[in-house]
DNA sequence: GCCGACTATTTTGCATTCATTTTTTGTCCT
DNA sequence: AGGACAAAAAATGAATGCAAAATAGTCGGC
């Protein structure tokens, strides 16, 4: 029961300058990119055994560059390299997942605390704009677009912080989350979002204020309640699935 | 200047339930642990070049093992890998540096406010101790003692946390930062020992009376704290190198 | 009929080999 | 002599091959 990349945590690559684009020269590299989204969309089952021959013809590539790429994403959290015995997608527990939860929100509330320092009056805006919309979709139920916003305001204020070392971890530990919510169908309770969007209203506030320190409490309790639903959700699944309008 | 493994963070290992041994089955994984120590620990200088052939047959292995290990560090943080031309040490600008501490800051920050919720007495009585000690080596301007007193301080706020996951990466975070201790040679400044002593003083008064929230402040200040530290030592080296007793 | 041991197949781990790309060296021309 | 071009050498990226381990399948025993 002991993974091949071992004690040590994987922190994160280099800042790498570009902030978007996939362009990757090499084939390890490219081979890289597709299996993390294919793990991460949730595509393999947890748990599942998959033969690399298998992988290796579905992308139509040789055993070595693949094996560097299964490397990696093993470094990365996503899946685990037993022993001669293969590679695995990582099951996360109950208490996997609490624990990533917070360590997503000890990042956000640092990069809350630092964005404060560095934020400019244009990128409040931004965001209360992102919050404004959001309001539009919790008001119209939409919870997808709901979602989505929601994600582009904790990122804003993650950019804000102005520290791509972070913001690669920050990636980094999204992404493990973020295949969870691909595999359970991750919905949100209702009562949870009025929470959230008082929650967001006090966000807002500390940041325009530049409250670093306020801001960065506010957000690790945003963060622990989402914790705290989530778990609560996978315990006893679908309840109160929101209807779309 | 673009690295093989671009833009996305790479988090960290599974917990891996052991903490402190190495053993280690598979022969890259080995590979992987002595690599690393081997960068950490400064063998290598910045920014140069390392043919494979060469760690290669310094190793006894062949390449294969090697460039999956060579991926892994990369991913870690710790080497680049320019396309076609070769693994190099990551040279950590002034910037990188601050964003790390910054990282570090929050990660501490992040296990004082985690260990407020679940630290025992005797935990902290330990921590005490180690208090008391590092105090000792403080008086006797034992640098290297008091230094070894306060990582481990630093060490069981993160144990005191009971997270895997910020463990691991608290760790990898951490060796990013030792190797540049390696290299330069980080002494600091009496004055700053002083202050550090005293925020340590309070650390261990909000631990005692498990104010995560505030603890969560004075950690990160004190980080921040020795962030400025030490830039302000790398833009002047050696200045007022303690005379050991 | 079910459990356990033995054999065959598959799969992993590593070494070796091949094809490109890069870097170095050597030579020639100005 | 200095620089540019060209060829050789070396290094990287990926594919293939081979030995060891694990899995599955089968047979035999109880």
């Amino acid at each position: 029961m002991k993974s091949t990349i071992p004690d040590t945590g994987v922190p994160f690559a280099p800042p790498a300058g570009n902030g978007g684009d996939r362009q990757e020269a090499s084939l390890h590299g490219e081979i890289l990119l597709r299996l993390r989204d294919y793990v991460v969309e949730g595509n393999i089952p947890d748990g599942a055994r998959v033969p690399e021959r298998q992988l290796c013809e579905m992308l139509g590539i040789s055993r070595t560059p693949l094996r560097e790429a299964l490397k990696v994403l093993a470094a990365e959290g996503l899946i685990e390299l037993l022993p001669n015995r293969g590679a695995r997608v990582r099951q996360l527990s109950q208490r996997d997942l609490e624990e990533l939860f917070d360590v997503m929100a000890g990042l956000e509330s640092l990069a809350g605390r630092l964005a404060c320092e560095a934020i400019t009056d244009a990128e409040i805006i931004a965001i209360e704009q992102l919050h404004y919309e959001m309001y539009g979709h919790y008001l119209h139920r939409d919870m997808h677009g709901y979602f989505q916003a929601n994600q582009r305001i904790h990122e804003s204020i993650v950019a804000a912080a102005r520290n791509e070392t972070l913001k690669a971890a920050y990636a980094n530990f999204a992404g493990r989350i973020r295949r969870v919510r691909y595999s359970a169908n991750f919905a949100r309770k209702r009562q949870r979002w009025a929470e959230a969007m008082r929650e967001h209203e006090a966000i807002l506030d500390a940041l325009r204020r530049r409250a670093g320190s306020e801001l960065s409490d506010i957000l690790f309790q945003h963060l622990r309640n989402k914790r705290t639903a989530a778990i609560e959700h996978l315990a006893e699944p679908q309840e109160d699935a929101p209807a779309s309008p």
